[in-house]
DNA sequence: TAAATAAGTAACCTAAAGGTTACGTAAATA
DNA sequence: TATTTACGTAACCTTTAGGTTACTTATTTA
């Protein structure tokens, strides 16, 4: 795997990565602990934690040979701010509806 | 383009598809109509539309034949309880560091 | 200090996402 | 009614995400 830059949006895309920040939403967890709830090889995981952490969803803490990973509130918080974009559409369409009906219903 | 049967996530994950989202936030759009905002093809942003739709991100309305294009909430309402999840993470992790200090500075 | 363990890197393969062009069909218009 | 317009479908091509195995490096531990 050559580790491709991947955005926000692409890096939940994939299943596997998400199954990894659930399964990091209950505990931080090795390369290794991670890799054990997977079918995949472990240089597989690798690059998929690779990913998760150059898009802010994780952090890193080496500890001896072991590597720590956590979740992180980055990447989260982006898809956040993408999704909060939208309430403002349905917001304005609920307002347009009051005003239709205000309309048809004068009292 | 064999119209792929991609989940909530994936199709959010491509930049042309959220380009459309955004177009279709300040109003409802036909397939020629949003082919105006792109470089690819018309058959293209067609296969786009499809795959929106089927995720639930959009509705479609014939009118003649013209196929008219309006956000649904549908696909945004996943993704924003796929969010609210981790929010239980971030919540049960200030529980957390606030007993600590609690504990460290007892009054 | 020799062996085992945790993990990164390199080179490679494959399936499929995303694009294209060519064509068919139904609705609008001259 | 002949033509143009809006769109879908089919067949095809190319790139690349996601996987693999083989190897290297750096810590533990026996």
């Amino acid at each position: 795997m050559a580790t491709p830059a991947l955005d926000t949006f692409q890096v939940i895309g994939d299943p596997s990565r998400r199954k990894m920040l659930m399964l990091l939403s209950e505990e931080s967890l090795t390369i290794n602990n991670l890799a054990d709830n997977f079918e995949m090889s472990r240089p597989a995981v690798s690059k998929h934690i690779k990913i998760l952490h150059n898009a802010g969803f994780i952090s890193i803490e080496d500890i001896g040979r072991e590597r720590y990973c956590t979740l992180k509130k980055d990447g989260f918080e982006e898809l956040q701010a993408w999704l909060s974009y939208f309430d403002q559409f349905w917001a304005s369409k609920l307002t347009k509806l009051e005003t239709l009906l205000n309309k048809k219903l004068p009292n």
